[in-house]
DNA sequence: AGATTATGTCAGTACTATTGACGTAATTTC
DNA sequence: GAAATTACGTCAATAGTACTGACATAATCT
């Protein structure tokens, strides 16, 4: 039954515009963007029967090593039910271990093994490289842009998790957390 | 058993660098980009029983009225098992029609209703005013900028899907398809 | 001592995706 | 015109990631 349903409404044949001001072409470019960006580090992953969420923890493992349970949570903004066979599977595979927490016992840090990091090391260079085959023709100031776009997409409460990865990144110390 | 079990790897406590010339920074600010980003449709969806498979067929639907099923499974890179169920909920739902194709029969046309139109303007709206937030301070240099980063960002292959929907946009006229 | 916190785990469910197989109608090819 | 191909739909089984709710344990705090 190709056509219509009795009560079925009309069909709209113009495409949708920018129109009360959408912005679709930056919406779509981000939704083909992000999907190619993380094919690369998919089917890797696919060879060790892991995904996507896998990815994710090695990932923050490997940028701020010694994080807790609660502090991986809140990062990644899941339910410690959805951490737990993702985790347990990293820790089974010896790409990441767990330490008792040295001030509070009930802690669990998290920290990744020379497995793990190599792993993660091997799922960011694609990534990377995207981003600076991207980059190839800017400079320093373009690349500044493009990293305050993103962090401004970022919500606003949640943007003290990030800074706290690029003062790591950036050599900084940070007291504790 | 917080410690580590006998064969386990010894933990690396240092964080992973921009060693190798890998862009941590770019990486993870796209991943919390791309999280807030999608999370107010998310919410909206959620309302309607809808994920986010429903939202990108519908975008694309508004986007370019009239796409087969086959041109829409090409644009999302998933299965027509997967894509199966989504679309019988928002043809079911009123928010989608398909039509017989007028030059192959065998096509399936589909056009969104007015219900399906305003909801897709309802899920784009908070993305929208997010990316404008985003470049408030921004001139039409930065944004274009960003825009030639995104699409620089999606495999060269398949920068001819979001070209269509780019004329589209500017209002081209774009022959058959 | 009792409450709270950090973590782990069990059970059930939902959504999105996959592969493989089969069916039907329409178009193309020989 | 018969056969092959194409476009689409559907059934079945499976996987990965997420959720809520409940309960357990050990450690810390009040």
């Amino acid at each position: 039954m190709p056509d219509k349903s009795p009560a079925a409404g009309k069909p709209i044949r113009t495409a949708i515009t920018t129109e009360d001001g959408i912005d679709f072409a930056i919406i779509e470019l981000f939704f083909f963007a992000y999907r190619d960006f993380t094919s690369d580090p998919d089917q890797i992953l696919a060879d060790y029967g892991f995904g996507r969420a896998h990815h994710r923890v090695l990932h923050f493992v490997n940028r701020r090593p010694g994080l807790t349970v609660a502090e991986l949570l809140d990062v990644l903004k899941i339910t410690k039910q959805s951490l737990a066979r993702v985790l347990k599977q990293l820790i089974d595979t010896d790409h990441v271990v767990q330490l008792q927490g040295p001030r509070d016992r009930r802690q669990r840090e998290l920290y990744p093994t020379a497995k793990g990091r190599a792993l993660a090391l091997a799922l960011a260079r694609p990534q990377s490289r995207r981003i600076h085959a991207a980059l190839k023709d800017s400079g320093a100031t373009e690349r500044t842009l493009v990293e305050r776009f993103l962090e401004a997409m970022v919500n606003p409460e949640l943007r003290a998790q990030i800074d706290v990865g690029s003062a790591k990144l950036s050599g900084k110390s940070h007291g504790e957390q």
